[in-house]
DNA sequence: TCTTTACATTTGTCCTACAAATATAATAGT
DNA sequence: ACTATTATATTTGTAGGACAAATGTAAAGA
C-alpha cells in the first residue's frame, strides 16, 4: 500500500500570504492593470479576501519590492512599473545559490558575450569606437589586465548594445562568473594567461569586421572559459 | 537660489520594511550563511533592530518568496537555495512591463538563440538529436507551424543545452517575446511567412555542422526578427 | 466667492493575543 | 535506573486593535 510512496510529492501547503500575493497578481492580470491605476486600499482586500489586513500587507509588501506596485502613505497604492531585475539582483549570491545555479550563470555570460554581437554591430556609432578604443589603448600600455580592466572593456560592449536590461544583468552576473570560475581554477593556476584574441583585436574586428568575423574572436577571447565546459 | 531644483534627486526615504530586508541580506551575507543555517527568530531580530515583529515579517516574507529562506512553522527558519528566477517570473506580465523592457527581453531571447550554439555542439547526444528529428520530421507534415510547434523545436534545443535555467528562463521570456513581435507587426501582416532556413536545416547542420554554421543558420532563421532591430 | 477650518482617508508602525505543533523538560511508573 | 507519559516552552501564522501623520475633501466662516 505504502509502496512508492516516495515518490509523492508533499501537497504544497500555501500560506495565507502565499495565496493572496497569487490572488493579486492574478487579479491585476485579469483586470488589466495598469501602470498608474489606482488599487483597492488594504483594508478592503482583506475584507474582500476575509484575511487579517497583517496577511494582506505581507503580500503587498513582496509585489512592492518587485516594483509591481507602489505605496503613497496616505494617499492609496497605484499599479508600477515593475523593476525586472531587482527579484533576481537580490539572490546572485554565490554562498546560497547552489552548485547548478551557479554553473548556469557562468554558462549564461558566455552565451551572452556571443550573442550580442549582431547588436553591436547594428547599433555601433563612432562615439561608442572612439570610446572603446580609448579603453583599448589604455590597456595596451598595461603589464596585465585586471578585473576591473576586464569589466571596462566587456561593460562598454554591454554598453553599446543600447540595451539597458543587458548592461546591468551582466553587472548582475559578473561577480558569481567570477567566483565559479575562480572555484574551478583551483586558485592554484593563478598565472596570467595571455589571450589569444586581446581586446584591442575584437575593437579592430567590432570597427571594420562583421558579426560573424567578431563571434568568432570572441569565442577565441573566451577560449579559456568555453575549456572548462563539460558534456 | 532655488534654480535647478529640478535636478536634485528626491532622496530616498526607505520604509523600515525595505531597511529591515536590506540589513538582514548584509547580515546573511556578511556571516556567510548558508542553506540549512538556522535564523534568529522573529521576535529576536524585532528586538534587536529595535522595529515591531509585523516590519520584520514583512521584510522575511520578500526574502521568503525569493526562495532566500524558509520558515518551519514552530520550528524556526532556516537559510535555503533561493529559486534564481522565482522574482523575474512574477514580473514578466507584458501589460505592465515598460516598453523599454519589453525590447530588452526581445532582444535577450535572439541573443540567448545565438549564443546557445557552443553548448549545443559540446552536449548534443544521440538521444537528444533522435528526439529533435522526430519533432523535425512531424512539423514536415503541417502545412504551417503554429506557436506550439515552435516552442517545441527551440524548447526542445534550450533542453539539449543542458543548462536548466535556460530552459526555464526562455519558457518565460517567449510569452513577452511574441507580444513584443506581435505589436511590432500591426497585426495587418498576419502572412505565414516562409522561413528562409528551416528547423530541419538547423536539426541538419546540428547533427553534421559546426556551431559556426549553426549560428549562421540560426540567424537567417530568426532573420525576420533581426530585422526589426533599430539603430 | 474666497479663505480658513474641520474631517475623513489611508499607509506605516506598534502592540497584544492565541492556535497549533514541535522540541524539551518534568513527572510518574515499573 | 530506565522507560513511558505528561506538562511546558517555543515559534510561526494569523487576527485584530490602535494611532500618528499627511493628504484630499467637505464644511464653516468672512
Amino acid at each position: 500500500m505504502n509502496s512508492k510512496l516516495g515518490l509523492l510529492e508533499p501537497l504544497e501547503s500555501l500560506s495565507m500570504t502565499d495565496r493572496v500575493e497569487n490572488i493579486l497578481r492574478e487579479y491585476f492580470t485579469e483586470n488589466a492593470f495598469k501602470p498608474g491605476d489606482a488599487l483597492p486600499n488594504e483594508l478592503e482586500i482583506a475584507q474582500k479576501l476575509n484575511v487579517s489586513r497583517n496577511v494582506v500587507r505581507e503580500a503587498l509588501s513582496r509585489l512592492r519590492m518587485l516594483g509591481m506596485i507602489e505605496a503613497r502613505p496616505r494617499r492609496g497604492m497605484i499599479m508600477s512599473q515593475p523593476d525586472l531585475l531587482a527579484g533576481i539582483e537580490k539572490v546572485l549570491n554565490p554562498f546560497i545559490l547552489s552548485q547548478s545555479n551557479q554553473k548556469d550563470i557562468f554558462e549564461l555570460r558566455l552565451i551572452l558575450e556571443m550573442g550580442i554581437a549582431e547588436f553591436l554591430f547594428a547599433r555601433k556609432t563612432q562615439k561608442d569606437l572612439d570610446e572603446l578604443e580609448l579603453i583599448v589603448e589604455k590597456q595596451k600600455t598595461l603589464p596585465v589586465l585586471s578585473k576591473e580592466d576586464e569589466i571596462e572593456f566587456h561593460g562598454k560592449l554591454y554598453d553599446m548594445t543600447g540595451n539597458e536590461t543587458f548592461q546591468r544583468f551582466q553587472s548582475l552576473l559578473f561577480p558569481v562568473f567570477e567566483h565559479v570560475f575562480a572555484s574551478m581554477t583551483n586558485q592554484k593556476d593563478n598565472y596570467v594567461l595571455v589571450d589569444p584574441v586581446s581586446h584591442a583585436d575584437l575593437f579592430r574586428i567590432l570597427r571594420d569586421g562583421t558579426p560573424e568575423a567578431f563571434r568568432k574572436a570572441m569565442h577565441k577571447h573566451l577560449e579559456v572559459y568555453y575549456n572548462t565546459i563539460k558534456k
